[in-house]
DNA sequence: ACCTAGGTACGATCGATTTCGTACCCGAGT
DNA sequence: ACTCGGGTACGAAATCGATCGTACCTAGGT
C-alpha cells in the first residue's frame, strides 16, 4: 500500500526563523548535510542515519524538520520514509543546501 | 582615543552549529540581516538597531554573535561598535550572509 | 489470532537560553 | 568632582527545547 505524505507548509510559506531553528540542533543538521549531499534525492529510511537518539526523540525530531518545510514524510503505518523538498528549499534559501552539504564534507573527511 | 577590538574565533575555527544556534533568535537575525544589507559594512552603534530588549540583553546577544565569529566588537569603554565580519563569514560560509540579506528583503518590503 | 518492529501520543524531567534587576565600570562633558 | 549615557558583571526567574518512560497504534509475518 502506498503511504500518506505528510508536507509541511507550502513553499511560500517557508519561514527562515523556523528553518535555522530546525537547524540548529546537531542531530537534525547531521541529517540534513546527509540529505543535502546525496543527490539521488531518494527515500530514506528513517533509521538508516543511526541516530543515538530514543525513538521518540527521533519522532519529535523529524517532524521538526517537516514543520520547517525541509522534508517530506511517508507513513506506511508501520514504517516512516524521509524525503528531502530539495527543490523548494532551494527555490526559496537558495544555497543553503549547498552550505550543508560543505558540512557534509567536515563530517567525512575532518580537515 | 582608539577602542579596544574584540574578536570571536579565527576564520578556520567557525563552526557551523554555533553560526547556526546564533542566527536561530530573532533579535540575533534582525541584526544580522541588516548588517548583510548594508554593504558599506561601516561601524554601527550597538544601539542604532532598535531593538525592543532591555540592554543587559543586548550585551547577551551581541557577544553570542562576537562568540560566534560573525561580528567584531569594539569597545570605547563607555560605547561600542559592532562590524560584520563579511570576508570571514562569506570566505567560510559562502551564500549565508546573502541569504540574510535575502530575508532583510521581507523585512522591509514585505512579500 | 497473535507477535513483533517501527512509530506516535502524552507527560515529566532536565538542561540550556532568554530575560531582566541590581550594582558597578568607563569615558565625555560640564 | 560630579553627572550622565552606554555598557558590563552577577545572579535569579522564566521560558524553551531535547530527552525519555509509559502506553498505545499500525502493518506485516507467522
Amino acid at each position: 500500500m502506498a503511504g500518506t505524505n505528510l508536507v509541511g507548509p507550502e513553499v511560500d510559506a517557508l519561514e527562515l526563523g523556523v528553518v535555522l531553528r530546525a537547524l540548529a540542533d546537531e542531530h537534525r543538521r547531521s541529517v540534513m548535510t546527509e540529505l543535502a549531499a546525496d543527490h539521488t534525492d531518494g527515500e530514506r529510511g528513517c533509521n538508516s542515519f543511526a541516530l543515538p537518539i530514543s525513538k521518540q526523540t527521533q519522532t519529535h525530531h523529524f517532524r521538526v524538520l517537516r514543520r520547517a518545510g525541509l522534508i517530506t514524510e511517508i507513513d506506511y503505518g508501520n514504517r516512516k520514509g524521509i524525503r528531502l523538498r530539495r527543490t523548494d528549499v532551494e527555490s526559496r534559501f537558495p544555497g543553503l543546501l549547498a552550505l550543508l552539504e560543505a558540512e557534509h564534507q567536515d563530517d567525512t573527511a575532518p580537515r
